[in-house]
DNA sequence: AATAAGTTTCACTTATTACTGAAACTTTCA
DNA sequence: TGAAAGTTTCAGTAATAAGTGAAACTTATT
């Protein structure tokens, strides 16, 4: 395989993976196109690069930002911003990881720690109904803490949690 | 809030839940609401409660019998066929985690594998490249063994796990 | 073997999410 | 200060994923 259609396949490959597990197929390609890149990269070489808009580029790569994955670079004597992505792959993972709790995860315990103390009436549904409730509730609570058990470990967190998980 | 209130808005969460960690709305749904009924339920009374189509309906009464959540149950003397959910949280979650590592990470290490041994030219580009993607193959296939040594500890494994990560 | 009840399939529609590109806005420097 | 280069926004469009429902198929019963 040539390095060209390697390239290409990998980035069509991590927007896949990306899009997949929360993050936008266009946000994990610049991601991965930044992080292969030697040099860091200015909007128009990354629109180029992947043919996408300059809207998409602008949104995604501000995204990226705000994610605090990738920075901007001024060039002296340019002006033009050039970005570059942090080179931490498991800090990528993290990032992921923190803002799908806070943004999915913990609205949704809220909403089950509302219903499961619901006006009971004593029917046998609404039994049946407060005790699975509570158990999913438990349930997404405790993975959820698992969660950030898992990211807080910090640098090499996969590391160090498979070693923990050893036994 | 009524009871009739509390279930409509958990079903409700629970289906938006489920189709941010890759189980599609309706088949998270059904697979709640059978989960809450203390009896089993038809065809007929899934599309009547959750306001869906046959189509819709059947397929995905299927997919949860195919990835082993749900079962059939035949009543004496009644030709109808009952569904039942299978009563344990946790399984619902290791299925979904066995099932996505299947079919989605599992592949994507594969092309990571092929793309990162490409034919070498030697340029800059083409180094850096080399060094990133070999980086990235071992982190999806490190957060990809956490995650079979997380879901195989099999009974009580997001306790197991918490436990285990406390130190 | 005809009929009626039950179940599944699939071409089409709808809903959701992502992307485009032209226009508006901002900055720099001659 | 004004014009050129750079950047962002957002209404409209496209791509993708999910859902519908009528028709086809299957099974059970007389």
């Amino acid at each position: 395989m040539e390095f060209t259609e390697a390239k290409a396949q990998f980035l069509q490959t991590w927007g896949a993976l990306g899009s997949q597990w929360g993050i936008n197929k266009t946000m994990a390609q610049i991601h991965a196109l930044l992080m292969i890149s030697p040099e860091s990269l200015s909007m128009e070489e990354v629109m180029e690069e992947l043919k996408i808009s300059r809207g998409n580029a602008s949104m995604n790569l501000r995204g990226l930002i705000d994610w605090g994955i990738v920075y901007k670079e001024y060039k002296p004597g340019e002006r033009r911003e050039y970005f570059v992505a942090d080179q931490d792959v498991d800090s990528l993972a993290r990032k992921i990881a923190i803002e799908r709790s806070r943004r999915e995860v913990k609205p949704a315990l809220r909403v089950l720690e509302g219903v499961k103390n619901f006006d009971d009436d004593s029917s046998k549904e609404a039994q049946k109904f407060k005790k699975k409730t509570q158990e999913l509730h438990d349930f997404v609570e405790k993975a959820d803490t698992m969660l950030e058990k898992i990211i807080n470990q910090k640098e090499n967190w996969i590391t160090k949690t498979i070693m923990k998980l050893m036994t």
